[in-house]
This record gives C-alpha cells, sequence and structure tokens, in this order.
RNA sequence: GUCUCCGUAGCUCAGCAGGAUAGAGCAUUCGCCUCCUAAGCGAAAGGCCGCGCGUUCGAAUCGCGCCGGGGACGCCA
C-alpha cells in the first residue's frame, strides 16, 4: 500500500467518502516546500457544511497520521503532507536499486500487441530531413510500449509501388552505366530527375514509363528484378542511417505489399452498398459525417492510398489482432486518416477504434547554408553528419583530453537532433536552426547525457561499493530530497507518454532527474567524509543514472559515459 | 467558403479529466571553478495566459462567439 492509499483509508472516515476516491484527489504541491503531497478540501465544503480551510484545519486536528508520513500542515484549502525523508528515500533507492534497467518498465502490456507504422520512406528517394519526426516519435512509442510489456510490431510503410518505378526503370535502361544494385539513391534521384528533364522534350518516355510499370504489375521478370534491387539497394542503404538513430523496424511491408489485398475490400464495399459510383470513380460518400468523399477506384480503374490503407489495417488486424495500431503521419493528413477509418467503420470493422492517427507538426530548416546542399533536398543523413561533425569540434574544445572524442560526438549530435522534435508536443511545428540545435545549454539531450556522464564519472572514481547496502535514511537533505521525488515520478512519466502518445512526457521527466542532479551535486559532496554518508550519496548517483539511462534509451538517444 | 489544429514572458515551450502567489529553458545583466566533468550552479529582470461573454465557490484549463496564424478540402501519398 503506497503513502496516498494509506493517507486516503485514514481520511476517508473523517470525510465520509470512498477512500478509493479520495485517492484520485491527491496533487503534487506546486512547490516543494508546500510538502509531497496535497489534499484539497474544496470539494468537500458542500457535503460537510464548512469552508474549506476549517475542514482542513479540522482534518488536520484529527486524522492519525499513517506511517511514512511526518507531519501534516493546513494552508488554505488544502491539507499539505510531508512524507517521512528516510522512509521516502529508502523506498525510491530500493525500487531503482532492485530493477536497474527495468525501472519504469511494467507488464501492463503483457499479451497485447502493438503496431506503430513510422518512418514509411519512398523507394529510390530521398531519406529526407522531413521524415525526422515520423521516425524519431515512431521510434520512441515503440520503445515505451515494449517497456511496458507490450509485443510491438514496428512498420516502414515503404512507398515502393506506383509509375514512378516506370519512369526509374526507362531511366535506368537509357542512361545507366553500373548493375542498378551498385546505384546510390542519390544517383537514383538524378536518373529521376534527369527522367523528368527529359521528357519535358520527348513526351513518349511518358508512355515507355507506363509500360514499364506495367511489366512490374504483370509480373515480368526482368522489370520485377530491377525495381526488386532498387528496392533492395535502398533498404539496405538506408538501414545505415536508420542504425546511427537506433531505428529497425519488425515489417518493411510497403504498398506493393497490399497489391492483392485490395480486390476483396473493394469487392466487400460494393456488395454491403457502401461504396458507389460518383464521376466514374468509386466512392463512400462521407457527407453525413460532414467529410468529403473517399475515393477508393479512380475513375481510370487504378486504386488509391485509402484503398490500400483499408487493406493494411484489416491485414494487420489478421496478422497480429492488434490492442493499438498507431500510425506516426504528420497532421497535414488528418482529414484522410478520419476518412479511411470511418469507411473501416462501416464496413463494421469495431476494432478501428483502436486505431490512432499519431499525428505531428512540420520541421522546416531555417538555416539557409543548409538549404542549398543537394538542391532543394535535405538528406537526414546530411543533418545528423553536419550535427556529429559540429559536435566534434565542441568536444574538442570543451573536453580537449577526451579518448573517443568520436564516438561521443556521434552520441551527443544525433541525440541533439533527435531531442529536437521530442522535447516538445507533437502537433508543434519545429523550425531548425543550428543555433538552437548546437546550444547544448538547459532543457537539450546533451544537458541529460552530460549530467549522465557525470554521474559514471564519479562512480567510476568511487570505490565499488554495495549501493543497495547504504543507509538510504542519510539523503535527509532538500537536495537529495528533491532528486528523490523526480526520480520517483519518473515510472508515471513512462506510462503517461504511452497514454498520450507523447515522448516529450519522458524527456520532460529526465529534465527533472537531470536538474535536481546537477544541483544536489554542486551543493552536496557525494564523496563526503563521512564514508556512510558517502555510500548513501554514490546509491544516489547510481539510481540517477539508471534513469537517466533508461529514459534516454527509451527516446532512442544513447547514454555515453564519457563526453 | 467548410472542416480542423494552434494562440501562455523578447524567443521556444510546460502547465489545461477546473483549484494555492501561472512555471522552465534560451537570449540579456550580474555572481560562483586550489574540491567529485563550469555542456554545471545561483541571482536579477521579464506576463490583461489572443479578445469578449458564459458555467462555477473558483477558469490559462470547460462552453459559445470573435480576432490572428498553420493545415486540409474527389481521382498524389
Amino acid at each position: 500500500m503506497n503513502v496516498k492509499e494509506s493517507l486516503s483509508n485514514a481520511l476517508a472516515p473523517l470525510c465520509q467518502t470512498d477512500a478509493g476516491e479520495l485517492t484520485e484527489w491527491f496533487e503534487i504541491p506546486r512547490k516543494a516546500d508546500m510538502g509531497d503531497l496535497a489534499f484539497p478540501c474544496f470539494r468537500l465544503s458542500r457535503s460537510m457544511r464548512k469552508a474549506p480551510p476549517v475542514i482542513a484545519a479540522e482534518l488536520k486536528e484529527r486524522l492519525v497520521l499513517p506511517v511514512g508520513v511526518a507531519k501534516a500542515e493546513a494552508v488554505g484549502g488544502y491539507l499539505n503532507f510531508f512524507v517521512d525523508a528516510a522512509a521516502k528515500a529508502s523506498s525510491v533507492l530500493g525500487k531503482v536499486l532492485a530493477e536497474r534497467d527495468r525501472y519504469g518498465a511494467s507488464s501492463v502490456g503483457e499479451g497485447k500487441t502493438v503496431c506503430v507504422e513510422y518512418s514509411s520512406i519512398n523507394i529510390a528517394k530521398p531519406f529526407g530531413f522531413h521524415h525526422l519526426p515520423t521516425t524519431a516519435i515512431g521510434n520512441a512509442l515503440y520503445r515505451i510500449y515494449r517497456f511496458l510489456g507490450y509485443k510491438t510490431v514496428g512498420i516502414n510503410h515503404l512507398g515502393d509501388w506506383g509509375t514512378q518505378f516506370g519512369k526509374m526503370i526507362t531511366a535506368y535502361k537509357l542512361w545507366g552505366t553500373k548493375p542498378i544494385e551498385d546505384y546510390s539513391i542519390r544517383e537514383l534521384v538524378a536518373l529521376y530527375v534527369r527522367f523528368h528533364e527529359e521528357a519535358e522534350k520527348d513526351p513518349s518516355l511518358n508512355d515507355t514509363a507506363r509500360a514499364w510499370f506495367h511489366k512490374i504489375e504483370t509480373g515480368d521478370p526482368e522489370a520485377l528484378e530491377l525495381w526488386s534491387k532498387m528496392k533492395d539497394g535502398t533498404i539496405r542503404e538506408v538501414k545505415v542511417t536508420y542504425a546511427r538513430m537506433g531505428v529497425d523496424f519488425d515489417s518493411w511491408a510497403g504498398e506493393s505489399f497490399y497489391e492483392d489485398k485490395m480486390p476483396a475490400i473493394i469487392r466487400e464495399l460494393r456488395e454491403k452498398g457502401i461504396s458507389k459510383l460518383d464521376q466514374g470513380a468509386e466512392i463512400v460518400d462521407l457527407s453525413e459525417w460532414n467529410m468529403p468523399p473517399c475515393i477508393i477506384v479512380k475513375s481510370d480503374g487504378s486504386t488509391i492510398y485509402a484503398t490500400r490503407d483499408i487493406a493494411a489495417a484489416c491485414y494487420r488486424k489478421e496478422t497480429y489482432d492488434f490492442y493499438k495500431s498507431l500510425y506516426v503521419v504528420a497532421y497535414q493528413q488528418d482529414l484522410h486518416f478520419r476518412q479511411f477509418f470511418k469507411v473501416l467503420e462501416l464496413m463494421g470493422r469495431d476494432w478501428v477504434k483502436d486505431c490512432v492517427h499519431v499525428n505531428f507538426g512540420m520541421v522546416s530548416m531555417e538555416d539557409a547554408s543548409f538549404s542549398t546542399r543537394s538542391g532543394n533536398i535535405l538528406y537526414l543523413d546530411d543533418i545528423l553528419q553536419a550535427a556529429v561533425d559540429k559536435t566534434y569540434a565542441i568536444i574538442c574544445e570543451k573536453s580537449p583530453s577526451l579518448e573517443d572524442k568520436q564516438s561521443a560526438a556521434e552520441a551527443v549530435g544525433i541525440g541533439a537532433i533527435l531531442w529536437s522534435v521530442l522535447y516538445n508536443n507533437r502537433i508543434k511545428d519545429v523550425s531548425f536552426t543550428w543555433d538552437k540545435i548546437l546550444n547544448f545549454d538547459g532543457e537539450t539531450a546533451p544537458y541529460v547525457q552530460y549530467t549522465h556522464a557525470r554521474c559514471c564519472s564519479v562512480l567510476r572514481k568511487a570505490p565499488q561499493t554495495d549501493h543497495a547496502a547504504a543507509n538510504a535514511a542519510l539523503l535527509d537533505d532538500p537536495y537529495s530530497q528533491a532528486l528523490l521525488t523526480a526520480i520517483e515520478a519518473f515510472p508515471d512519466a513512462v506510462l503517461s507518454a504511452a497514454e498520450k502518445y507523447e515522448p516529450y512526457v519522458i524527456s520532460r521527466s529526465l529534465i527533472a532527474v537531470a536538474s535536481a542532479f546537477n544541483k544536489f551535486y554542486y551543493e552536496q559532496r557525494i564523496m563526503a567524509d563521512d564514508p556512510k554518508v558517502q555510500a548513501a550519496r554514490l546509491a544516489l548517483a547510481e539510481a540517477t543514472r539508471l534513469v537517466l539511462k533508461n529514459g534516454l534509451n527509451l527516446l532512442g538517444i544513447s547514454a555515453p559515459e564519457r563526453m
């Protein structure tokens, strides 16, 4: 039983209110000096026919404080409780040191599967800067749900189908100079650009392209092989970039994968009378829900992304029997998701309530020095590399004696980039400037990483001790207590992040822990003269290290031990 | 035009299943390294929480209406 519950049980008879309900009432006071838990008495004023401050004062008089609560204070309409410092220190520290890299984890998701569609790049197209939010947020959610015990399925819904592949093959056949598998993405993009230039002069190229795509569709061996090699080459190349960001997928099933799964959907929509013909196309009329129609089959007879998304959703339900299916896709597609979710509902797929469009804002690059590289295209890899290079220079300046500067620069530079889309509400647009990204002061990934490295440094220099054996009661000073409070809040932050599909909840929690540790570090000497105090503070540093590492890991950001 | 999201300090943002004197970071100014990583710590300054009305004992938080901005709106994804 935790402190909240025992307080609720003690308060229940005095308030004549159910203890379970009272548990929900507790708040965290705005400031630490107001206590650890606040009990608002406003809601009792009607039933008890007294003013809230009077109730608070009376409760304070009559309440017998349960074990673990040191004192109560009536302030205005609140009854504030101060938990026993030693009890708190020992329970928090004990939990973290016992659970270690599982601290903050849970088994709430046991037996449930969560699908996360994210990143979703196009084959033979740049892996661009604009893919950063979906990749970083999707990866974080994937890791968060896995940490909570869910079975997770990360899906990269590849853009690997369409007439552009006919164009690619046409261009390759005309101007290709080496085996297609040897082409890098940038070279494939150059071929594509050339195709469009030449097609301006010679429109017949477009017919050739259509013919090639038709060959892919009908299974012509040569066309299929070229297409397949382009796809393999792209995946091989992007995997390098994904690896730098700690990203991986369980499924690379893209648009082509659902080609043979759409006819059944189209047929069902017709048979159930959900779709109808309109202006030569098959649509689902959604005017009843104040939405434009959802196009299922175009007037030329071909399918469209809504059809594919419906087929994909059904496939995922059948294959994974998901508890939730997340789509980490920009808010520009809000309407599209509302539309095809509604169509699924009309088809009687009640599980569509478990499908969630996890939308996010736009990223833009303000820095003019960058927008010219590679033409108008900003490759994500270039951004990552530039951040790593600049970080390397900063490390040379700040930590000249560091041995492995390169790997620290990799961790910190990429961490800073990922952080930029993981520390605010998803819906916020992010505009990039190097000044902002490479400012490593304050609420940033490098700040958290730095704090982690500080913990590691102290622990490295200290004699090896059994942290679990330390006397936590000695951590009764306000700085240690504030740090313990921040550490204690971490598991709830993980749960909340999952509930809201918002990784930033974890980012903010890490900032709180790091900030509390740095204050503690400044005010209290960890390597204190008293060996018992020293042992307790080392245990606290170890707990801090573990929390920061776990949290960064959930965000897909690495935690170097030195920087 | 319709739908939708957003509007909190100079800037970027937390807070919003209603509750205490609205909080951070950056930038600015001023302090702190003979001691565990100064990528740190402290202090100052900075606010009609877009505007109005309503609900409530109580509104940054809920409702309605304006204003301002982003996005989407039938054969791209």
